[in-house]
DNA sequence: TAAAAATACTCCATAGGTATTTTAT
DNA sequence: ATAAAATACCTATGGAGTATTTTTA
């Protein structure tokens, strides 16, 4: 039989987009503004976020015709959300160095009078900074 | 216009799944039964693998007609892959847990003359276990 | 020859878009 | 009146299935 056959699996369907969109949401306050940091229209962000609670049977926001914030269970979820868009990331960005396409944001930090250059950082954190706190420079052959 | 007017965010395209078609296959080393333990066809699991390599731009399985193993780049996105899914399962665990659907494998250690009964645990390790090997009851209402 | 993975190709479930409605400020 | 979120409806992407081929032990 065609494609969803899934069971319960159906609940592993389509997921690190709605984490984001939950942060954005999270971020803003707001599902519009939430939408457009995510490039997708507003019914797109609204759909996904109640599709996902359908998914994991939990009311995550608090609705009015405003965002009025989250529920207890939507601050934990939203918690958990953030560890996995932070794992996902690490993913990414450990791809990305082994393929040698970095992407993303490469900040680069500088001491006034010399520039210290450290060797390419296999594991960097997201924004280029090591876990120390330190600016990581990515060697770009 | 249509459905993916996403560009780079492609990225974040139908995931979890693939993470957990990687992980079985680890297990298994066998494409046919990582697809038998996800469920799926073999050939969805194959295309599924083939997919997230290209998502990633890293080879991660060594191939001929038999598995040959994973690639180096294979194996460390393989421990991040391993990372995301204990996420997503305490995800999915807190949910239950807040909905009171409690789902998956419950286990209860007893000590042969008592039977601890310690309180409903948010966060409880997926396997029934607390953070420090002690069995957890759930409170069933 | 058997077994394992890849290909081919069809189908449909569903994420997403646009347009519109509803409802509090 | 305005702005925000939900709803309705349609489109088409792409994941999954079945059937088949390829390849190598």
């Amino acid at each position: 039989m065609p494609c969803s056959t899934f069971n319960r699996a159906a609940v592993i369907f389509m997921f690190i987009r709605q984490v984001h969109y939950l942060i954005a949401l999270a971020k803003t306050g707001h599902f519009g503004r939430a939408a457009e940091i995510c490039n997708v229209s507003q019914p797109a962000l609204s759909t996904a976020i109640q599709h996902l609670e359908e998914e994991l049977g939990v009311v995550i926001v608090r609705r009015g015709q405003r965002f009025q914030g989250f529920t207890p269970e939507g601050e934990r979820l939203l918690q958990w959300a953030r560890i996995l868009a932070r794992d996902w990331e690490g993913m990414r960005q450990e791809a990305a160095l082994c393929s040698r396409q970095i992407t993303g944001t490469l900040r680069i930090g500088a001491i006034p009078t010399t520039l210290a250059v450290t060797p390419p950082v296999h594991g960097a954190l997201p924004g280029g900074m090591s876990r120390r706190g330190h600016p990581v420079a990515i060697a770009l052959r």
